[in-house]
RNA sequence: CGGGGCGUCGUAUACCGGUAGUACGCAUGGUUUGGGACCAUGUAGACUGGGUUCAAUUCCCAGCGCCCCGACCA
């Protein structure tokens, strides 16, 4: 991609907020804010978001299929799992026409979470024990009227999740699933960069049927949860489900929930009269489950977690481009050819790269590479006599490499 | 939802009871080109409503919006 044709401005006089992914995701022209706790993602910015996505929807891909519900369900359906009244975040809307003949009008819920629309779709085709155990997923926008939108993408009214349900007959294979799911997202966590610094939390169930329920927590001093460590259980606690003893003795840490999983019984199959036949014939309510992972909030704890007074530092599974080729000496016709020539090899060995093909001085773009947080720079200038200069984002180390060096360095 | 702060060009800010200045950005031209370089010219602004006043961007009230603390957080 070329700089000087991509919709990418960097802005070194955005005002500073408290929040760190704000600020720098914003200066980077990652996203731009619409209003509180709702952003736009722009093309670098979907860049990051579609690469945890992918790496999410990979993993998810080992244990379920992927489908996608839509955003907007009838208000009825609120009312029938009785969460009408329990969800105090509900965004609830009505149509222009609605509005004009309010009488009769309908209303609609922008969906928070799907285990209603889930339900009622999936029991028209899990009608037997031969159809299960059974795993979907999609990765959608999800709408909560938060009391208080704060800290970028860390809690917004507006946000990407991927959130999977698992349908099983019994409850041990619910259990058996839950533990399953436990490893899945903890890989998903690692390629991110973020296996050492999550940890699996047990948190409160709520009213549904376990009385645990499980997160997964990244250590982050943005965090909005407390977590403590039991030595004895040999297991991360929240702090609300955390005892008065173990919160006098144990160390608190600030953490960022990334993903929960959650064991429902049959509240959903009971509300939707979910019901298989079993092998003898006889009936019973489907056991699920539900596990999600903010896509969007782990962008902003991917820059809370990896920055540095100059700017990101994504880890290469989720940057937006493994290379930033600055193209130097942009008056010397030798120099740019030689620049481009970098640029289509790298391409061609299918490096992302983002050519810095602009004709501004060299602080503009090195700085813009710090930013941006790209995990490699590459210089190409009168200098660099046809190699390569490549610079680590996270090391700041240095080396004069051929092409070819670099691309069996970048794995490729 | 309770408490606090703040609303001025696209962004960041300054001043002021007598209609607003700077920097960045953006546009044009020129000089530059290994750390956000420079010169010239141009561009663009007082959240909304009400009140006080001869006069309000400025003072008062309300609304709306944003930020922060707390509460809440399927």
């Amino acid at each position: 991609m070329k700089y000087s044709s991509y919709y990418l401005k960097t802005n070194k006089e955005a005002k500073s907020l408290e929040s760190i992914n704000a600020t720098l995701l914003q200066k980077g022209g990652f996203v731009e804010q619409v209003m509180a706790g709702v952003y736009a993602f722009l093309p670098i910015g979907l860049r990051v978001l579609n690469k945890i996505e992918t790496i999410v929807r990979e993993e998810m891909d080992k244990v379920g299929s992927e489908l996608l519900l839509p955003a907007l369900s009838p208000k009825s359906l609120w009312e029938q799992s009785g969460r009408l009244n329990t969800i105090d975040v509900l965004f609830e809307v009505r149509g222009a026409n609605d509005l004009a003949r309010a009488k009769n009008s309908a209303s609609y819920i922008l969906n928070p979470t799907q285990e209603e629309i889930m339900t009622t779709i999936v029991r028209h085709y899990a009608m037997s024990y031969k159809d299960l155990p059974l795993a979907v997923y999609q990765i959608q926008t999800k709408f909560r009227s938060e009391p208080r939108a704060k800290s970028g993408l860390m809690r917004g009214r507006e946000f990407r999740m991927k959130d999977l349900y698992s349908f099983h007959e019994t409850a041990e294979d619910l259990d058996r699933f839950y533990d399953e799911m436990k490893s899945v997202y903890a890989r998903v966590f690692d390629r991110m960069g973020l296996g050492h610094a999550t940890h699996l939390t047990l948190a409160g169930g709520g009213d549904f049927t376990s009385n645990f329920s499980h997160e997964f927590q990244t250590v982050c001093e943005t965090g909005e949860d407390i977590i403590f460590y039991d030595e004895k259980e040999k297991i991360w606690k929240n702090k609300e489900v955390a005892s008065e003893e173990l919160q006098k003795t144990a160390e608190s840490v600030r953490a960022s929930e990334v993903g929960n999983i959650y064991r429902f019984g049959t509240k959903y199959s009971d509300s939707f009269d979910h019901i298989i036949t079993q092998q003898n014939g006889d009936k019973s309510a489907v056991h699920t489950g539900s596990y999600g992972i903010g896509t969007s909030r782990l962008m902003g704890v991917l820059v809370e977690k990896f920055h540095d007074e100059k700017g990101i530092m994504w880890p290469e599974s989720v940057a937006p481009f493994t290379v930033y080729l600055a193209g130097l000496n942009r008056d010397d016709d030798a120099t740019i050819a030689a620049a481009d020539a970098a640029y289509t090899a790298l391409e061609e060995a299918g490096v992302e790269t983002l050519y810095d093909d602009r004709d501004t001085g060299t602080g503009a773009k090195f700085a813009d590479a710090e930013l941006l947080g790209i995990p490699w720079r590459v210089v190409v200038s009168k200098k660099t006599a046809g190699k390569l200069e490549v610079t680590s984002r996270a090391t700041n180390e240095t080396h004069l490499l051929e092409i070819s060096e670099f691309l069996k360095k970048a794995g490729k």
